[in-house]
DNA sequence: ACTCTCACG
DNA sequence: ACGTACGTGAGAGTG
């Protein structure tokens, strides 16, 4: 059977930009509504696969029914500019997806689909009207269905009659005598005055219809008689204005709806030109543009697969080459395996396998890789870089990176691989990793023809994505933050992961052994308490013991069971003496798993050092990450986990740890970027800020700051960092959502420029739909203007937050640079080793320490200039531990 | 593969 | 009224 979609382009549209947060495209079109539009198409083709389609517009300002009524949609506010300059977007997208248009003078939307379902009841035809007006109900019958849109455009809910019985008690005719009953404010259809939907609703479930209740106005009372009979030619006339005229004249016929799918390159072409990446993503497109016969022949990939003998030839071209792939595959790069290189120029793309590369015959190509003056465009150099050092060959002279170009882009992009990056960009697409090497137990490096196929594509990508991604980043004014910090930095922490650090496994064992006593009594003593042995490690167990055969009270749940983390335990504690010793349990299992046996498998047998692995492309808000493994959690808060910094120790005889980290300096850039006069005072000063928040928001003297109020305000603090709710405060304090409120108010009558940066941030960023930080890193909220109230509310605090914790990111980012640079400039010997997101941890031989005690924390602070100081302390020891 | 819990800033 | 702190990674249990 047929399967025609019918859709009210006008009122489609209108919901979609409403709905939709402002989006733009770099030309700084708006695109919102177009994209909103065009999720639904997607949507609606994905589901009913419909055989016929057209898109209905409403033509011109006069229709007929002003000949009737000239305030007809008098009352509507004027189509505002930004979604105006939408339209002729969104029908040139109609035409990408090959989807019939239709609008004729002097006729709305409503009437040309009202006349087509007409048509298509006389055809048999099933059929879907899609829009946001519920006029379009007395449209409905037993082959049409109505599709009204709800919260926006991502949601429908449909009507066939029954619908219409169950909800309204009413028939699809009766729709029109309600609006003459009840009016329409948004057409401005006046109907009865005083009468909204339920009244008009009981009066038709009486009378039947408009006509009906007016012959029946005797039987009214009151007030309302009085309303119907005053405005019974209003009820008459607003009754003919609801009525959808279903005879316009259409002199194309049904076939010029026939829809037949969309040509995929078309609709990659549409969506490239809106800049809609996601959307291109979710199209799929098969990796070859000529697969499908389309218009766009192209030639297939040139490459050669370089041999011994061939290697001359390659050299001669190295200076050409502007596109390099590196293939290590492997999650952890420091023990990727190395499968080859590819080289693109203009015409050619040279492989090299990894074997010829590490022979004598490589020497040309090594010696290329090795020179900084031969500048190189490549994809995630800082594994590459990786990948070749532990293979002694020192990466250098990269002046573009496609993967960390495009994180400095868009930090929360998910999909920064090739694969997305050229179905987004619209080069020639590359096929993802897991449909060349499978993906898990099932991997598999495929023979040299498709490996090498495979790592041609790759580079000859980056060739074409660089100079785009160069020009996003200039017009996003975004190089300075990318050339000047990024591209430096991965190289710096490509070295000091080289470097890595030395950890003593000797005395994590020894920690681990005393640890494993410690857990052999406390789980004995769980056993005890709970007259049973069970796993305390399984939540599900502990839950079933602790709530069913103890019956403690329930404090809250997750999405499987009652909930049993720290903050429920430590709820839990009066009721019963097993919680404290699950809770050491739990602390002494943790320490044992994870930092005694994690870190002990880590140890490099031959260095008896750790090299970690920072992801540079990972948090959304400019932060780096550690993996492989983290040393970014390393326990400090609690003594008994604080020993294990003792295993990290200087690599040379005689060197020191000297670690220097950042006072405050959230609170600092909070003070900078909201020009609060309080904040910046406290730092000018050097006051002990949480003590100075306790003063302002209890109102007292600093010598009446007690502990506990301290404690307190340093909570209010963090709050604020977070983009605060009393909520939140009041789970942390565990104080009630009343006080907590109380404190916020406190803090923001003192510190009043703080709030105007809250309530400013948050602005810009429903105006923008993203934030950024001091250097211009860029965060985007989708989800600022979301109806979802969760949606919303995350986003708005994520926009408080971004700023403060990527400046504060930025800051520290800097210091590594200025720091690296400052190493080698005074031919130090000292080495940088870790990064703990305020903290930059140093190994310095002895006569190196007293430089090395100023030198680092006077390149932390000078990093950048505030309004308010930058302070760093600095400590040292024999190892992690000691320098505190 | 997902959930829960917990380590850090 | 809605249900919450911001940003990460790892290990254990469970399906």
């Amino acid at each position: 059977m047929d399967k025609w979609i019918l859709i009210d382009g006008n009122s489609i549209a209108n919901r979609a930009f409403y709905a939709m947060p402002p989006l733009t495209n770099s030309a700084g079109l708006h695109t919102n509504a177009v994209y909103g539009f065009t999720t639904m198409l997607l949507r609606l083709l994905e589901e009913e696969k419909p055989t016929h389609m057209l898109v209905a517009f409403d033509a011109g300002k006069i229709t007929f029914r002003h000949e009737g009524y000239k305030d007809y949609k008098g009352g509507r506010s004027k189509t505002p500019p930004e979604l105006s300059e939408q339209f002729p977007l969104i029908k040139e997208l109609l035409q990408s997806f090959g989807i019939a248009q239709f609008e004729l003078s002097g006729y709305e939307a409503d009437d040309i689909i009202g006349t087509l379902t007409k048509l298509a009841d006389e055809q048999g035809a099933e059929t879907l009207v899609v829009s946001g007006d519920k006029d379009m109900l007395q449209l409905a019958s037993p082959q049409v269905t109505i599709a009204l849109t709800r919260k926006g455009v991502s949601e429908v809910e449909r009507y066939n009659p029954a619908e219409i019985k169950d909800k309204y008690g009413l028939t699809p005719d009766q729709i029109i005598d309600l609006k003459g009953l009840m009016g329409d404010a948004s057409d401005n259809i006046p109907g009865i005055p005083g009468v909204g939907e339920k009244t008009a609703l009981k009066m038709l479930h009486e009378f039947k219809s408009v006509e009906g209740v007016l012959a029946n106005i005797d039987s009214l009372k009151g007030k309302m008689k009085e309303k119907v009979e005053q405005h019974r030619e209003d009820a008459v006339m607003s009754k003919e204005l609801a009525t959808i005229f279903r005879e316009v004249p259409l002199e194309s016929g049904i076939s010029d709806m026939l829809y037949d799918g969309y040509d995929g390159y078309k609709l990659a072409e549409a969506f490239r030109k809106l800049e809609f990446r996601s959307l291109l993503e979710r199209l799929e497109l098969p990796s070859s543009a000529a697969s499908d016969g389309g218009d766009v022949e192209e030639s297939p990939l040139v490459h050669t697969t370089v041999t011994s003998s061939s290697v001359a030839q390659l050299a001669d071209e190295l200076a050409s080459v502007t596109g390099l792939f590196i293939e290590a595959v492997g999650e952890n790069p420091h023990h990727a395996e190395l499968l080859g290189v590819a080289l693109a120029t203009e015409d050619n793309v040279y492989v090299v396998s990894a074997e010829l590369l590490l022979s004598d015959d490589g020497e040309p190509i090594r010696n290329w890789l090795e020179d900084d003056s031969a500048s190189k465009q490549g994809y995630d150099m800082h594994k590459a870089q990786l990948a070749l050092a532990w293979r002694g060959i020192v990466l250098r002279g990269t002046d573009f990176d496609v993967h960390l170009a495009a994180y400095v882009l868009d930090p929360t992009d998910t999909n920064q691989t090739l694969n997305g990056l050229t179905h987004r960009y619209g080069v020639a697409v590359v096929p993802g990793d897991e449909n060349v090497y499978g993906k898990g137990a099932k991997f598999k490096v495929p023979e040299a023809e498709t490996l090498h196929l495979h790592l041609a594509r790759k580079a000859d990508a980056v060739r074409k994505l660089t100079p785009q991604l160069r020009q996003e980043l200039e017009q996003r004014g975004m190089h300075r933050l990318y050339y000047d910090l990024e591209l430096p930095l991965s190289t710096i922490l490509a070295g000091m992961e080289k470097q890595g650090i030395s950890v003593n496994g000797a005395t994590v064992k020894q920690l681990g052994q005393e640890i494993e006593g410690k857990i052999t009594s406390a789980m004995n003593e769980v056993y005890k308490y709970a007259e049973t042995e069970f796993n305390i490690s399984s939540p599900r167990q502990l839950g079933e013991i602790l709530f069913e055969k103890l019956g403690l009270p329930v404090i809250k749940k997750t999405k499987t069971g009652p909930s049993t983390d720290a903050d429920v335990l430590d709820k839990l504690e009066p009721y019963h003496a097993i919680v404290p010793s699950i809770l050491n349990y739990r602390q002494l299992t943790k320490l044992q798993s994870t930092y005694v046996e994690g870190l002990l498998k880590e140890i490099r047998r031959d260095t008896g050092k750790i090299h970690t692995y920072y992801r540079q492309t990972i948090a959304a808000t400019g932060r780096l990450s550690s993996q492989f493994p983290n040393l970014q959690n390393i326990p400090i808060r609690l003594e008994e986990g604080r020993q294990i910094r003792k295993a990290f120790v200087p690599s040379e005889p005689g060197w020191s740890i000297l670690a220097a980290d950042y006072s405050q300096i959230e609170l600092r850039v909070l003070a900078h970027i909201s020009d609060d006069d309080g904040l910046k005072e406290a730092f000018l000063t050097d006051l002990d800020i949480h003590t100075k928040t306790a003063m302002d928001v209890f109102g007292v003297a600093a010598d009446d700051v007690d502990a506990n109020m301290r404690r307190q305000a340093k909570a209010v603090n963090f709050g604020i960092v977070y983009g605060i709710s009393d909520f939140g405060l009041s789970q942390n304090l565990n104080i009630t959502r009343k006080e907590a409120a109380r404190f916020i108010e406190q803090y923001f009558a003192a510190f009043r420029g703080v709030r105007q940066y809250m309530d400013d941030i948050v602005i810009q960023a429903k105006r923008d739909g993203y934030v950024t930080t001091l250097l211009e890193r860029r965060r985007y909220l989708p989800e600022i203007n979301a109806s979802n109230f969760n949606l919303r509310s995350f986003a708005e605090r994520t926009a408080m937050n971004t700023p403060i914790q990527g400046t504060a990111a930025d800051i520290i980012k800097l210091a590594m640079v200025r720091m690296d640079e400052q190493l080698r400039e005074q031919g130090l010997r000292s080495r940088m080793l870790l990064q703990v997101h305020d903290e930059l941890v140093f190994e310095v031989p002895e006569d190196e320490m007293d430089t090395m005690k100023k030198l680092v924390p006077s390149v932390m602070e000078s990093a950048i200039e505030l309004s308010v100081p930058l302070k760093a302390d600095v400590s040292f020891g024999e190892n992690w531990y000691e320098a505190k």
